[in-house]
DNA sequence: TATCACATGTAAAGGGTTACATGATTGC
DNA sequence: GCAATCATGTAACCCTTTACATGTGATA
């Protein structure tokens, strides 16, 4: 999936600009699950105008760049629903910590916990995070904030049960030099 | 993280061509939370050569390509150590299940059931797959396949568990024409 | 007989991130 | 005063994916 279809996405919630379609995926309801940033999501924006899958007005603005709010027009909304009954691609999931915990009877015993807490206080922070209901999220988001929420949640107590697992692996004693 | 540094990582198992680094990508060590394929490996062989960090020889076959075996030099092995110490890339998770599932209020109900089959499908037999313990794995294998079995585990039970939230929301007819 | 596993490599094309370019207003 | 928020957009760079190019031996 292309990032123009994200986009379509982000506006079947409701009309918005480039700047706001990128907090979607900053703080916003995609941004556990998708990437984008400005350099994809303006031109993307551009390239749907082109092909009529989305209208732009612009509203003016004293002191700062006119906002050009963006809507989906039925050819998007359309376009949207078929993209959504294509096959889908499965997830990706990338980790360099579970990369570099390969390594953790090669590496100091004080690198591994700082790396197993510093990822503990960012799990938690997220689980914190997805903990919050908002009235207004459709059934879709409230099920994804809920899904997210409990493999966090099992992320962490998997950690706090099998760091001595690494930890007791790694060397014990300081970095190289 | 590099592809290069990856396919350090790889060689700290023990030397491999090209060939066996990607199968690790593939189906081995890597293959939950990591992603190369020949097109980056073979580059990033050749340039880690050119730099010292591996060591390429060759072993003639018959009615094949040469197998050229790489091993880790003790600048490379340093290079990795270092890597594995710098301030690591927070997890990259993409999926295109969740974002489609945010618009499940707008699916027909059969699409969204058999997005949530599929998923099940697919996520048992990972679980199957981590259920494998190995004797050969070093520490930091053992964890890492605990720590995917945990999480897939606990998306399963998820899924199972609330299933219905989406699938009542979704519209009851037939895919558009 | 056909497909999979073995085995290496290149090149074009496609796509995203990062950095750059600009600038006012609000809150700490 | 300084940082963050609001607001748009471009371009170079980096990297990966995909397809191409070749060919044997074993297995189903």
């Amino acid at each position: 999936m292309h990032v123009t279809t994200l986009c379509l996405g982000a506006l079947a919630f409701g009309d918005a600009t480039g700047y706001e379609i990128n907090k979607m995926f900053e703080d916003g309801p995609f941004s556990h699950f998708l990437d984008a940033s400005y350099g994809s999501i303006y031109p993307a924006l551009t390239r749907l105008t082109d092909e009529g899958l989305v209208t732009c007005r612009t509203e003016q603005q004293e002191g700062r760049p006119d906002k050009k709010i963006y809507s989906l027009t039925e050819k998007g909304r359309h376009q949207l629903g078929d993209a959504l009954g294509q096959q889908l691609a499965p997830d990706k999931f990338r980790s360099e910590f579970l990369f570099t915990v390969l390594f953790a009877h090669l590496l100091p015993r004080d690198r591994v916990r700082s790396l197993v807490d510093q990822r503990l206080a960012a799990m938690k922070e997220k689980v914190e995070d997805l903990s919050q209901a908002d009235e207004e999220d459709t059934p879709g988001m409230d099920f994804a904030r809920r899904y997210g929420h409990a493999v966090f949640a099992a992320s962490i107590e998997f950690l706090e049960r099998n760091r001595h697992l690494i930890e007791e692996a790694a060397i014990e004693e300081k970095a190289h030099a």
